[in-house]
DNA sequence: TTAAATACATACAGACTTGTCTGTTTATAT
DNA sequence: ATATAAACAGACAAGTCTGTATGTATTTAA
């Protein structure tokens, strides 16, 4: 097994500190110590400390995803796989303890001038927004602009359930989204 | 009309700044330079940084609560009240233009040691709980059990339409959970 | 084998942070 | 008028931060 490059090392590093330490507690000079990787290696990769921030946003959007369409993809109806969300939101939440939704976190309290940072973020909740779109659309008791507006609310159960889970470091949030979910489906 | 006090100006100046620039972004010096504040009459008021964030924690409480309860005030039955709170919701987030919640947002990204603000933070979410499950209580249609559980799916939705209109800049989030509001209490 | 690329180690610049300390000035109250 | 309290001004400590620069060592490729 060979070992793993510079660049990886680095944006799996600063992935784990950024994620359950926070950006803005998360130094530079942490990250190339825990990674034991140069600072001027670090520079070679990475522009500044918002580009790594990037990869790791983007690195993250792909593996949230995929563990969440890995989780439901044996449901059946649209209705189970909707409703299987809430179940792989309590795994999740619950085995990170509820430190919350990165992608939330990162955005909150950031500086005024980080807007490369703030766009991977509403990229990441817009391509959320598109799949749960469609894959209500693919319920035959909803007209497209049903399945939409159904979509936004549900998207909304979910953040709200990321997120009040974190501040009650409980589950509470995440079975009581998943029974307005179970109403809003029936 | 009086000048206001030292205590009272540090306050206010830290609230506007933590609310809007970020608690981690805000500095002390700054807070003494907009509130025409010695630091050493700041730190003859306030032990630390975070001691002035509970203050702010806890002004903003009463004042949050005391702005939803008059919002409401008028209405007359158990649901407009709830529902209501939704309205509340979208004229407090565009008047502030998507700021989001200043509970969540200090919550989120704060150094590891500061438990005294997370207690706030966590205070204020149980009395909103505390208040809702006794509004829904007042509606014979439900159970105590039923009411509780009803308050919580909304709490879900409140704060859900909150952090997703601050990272959407945007007030479908709000529209969608006031619908969701709706059904649940059809 | 030699050349080029990559990574390492670390010193440094410059700007920021919170909190302490000294000393001066102003306001209040007896 | 005098004593006490409060606020002002600002230097300073000790640490943090990001990013740059310099030079050495290792790996890769021709």
């Amino acid at each position: 097994m060979k070992k793993q490059g510079v660049k990886d090392r680095i944006i799996d590093t600063a992935s784990e500190l950024f994620y359950y330490a926070g950006y803005n507690q998360t130094g530079i000079n942490q990250i190339i110590a825990e990674a034991g990787v140069a600072k001027a290696s670090m520079y070679q990769h990475f522009r500044s400390k918002e580009d790594i921030a990037v990869a790791y946003l983007q690195k993250r959007h792909t593996n949230w995803i995929g563990n969440l369409f890995a989780f439901i993809e044996n449901e059946k109806t649209v209705s189970d796989k909707v409703i299987g969300c809430f179940d792989f939101l309590n795994k999740w939440l619950t085995d990170v303890e509820y430190r919350g939704c990165g992608f939330q976190n990162i955005f909150i309290d950031l500086p005024k001038d980080q807007q490369k940072i703030k766009d991977q973020v509403v990229l990441h909740k817009n391509e959320l927004r598109t799949w749960i779109h469609n894959v209500l659309q693919g319920d035959t008791r909803f007209s497209e602009k049903e399945a939409n507006q159904l979509g936004d609310e549900i998207l909304v159960l979910m953040d709200g359930a990321i997120i009040l889970s974190q501040i009650q470091h409980s589950s509470w949030p995440i079975l009581s989204a998943k029974n307005t979910c179970k109403k809003l489906l029936s």
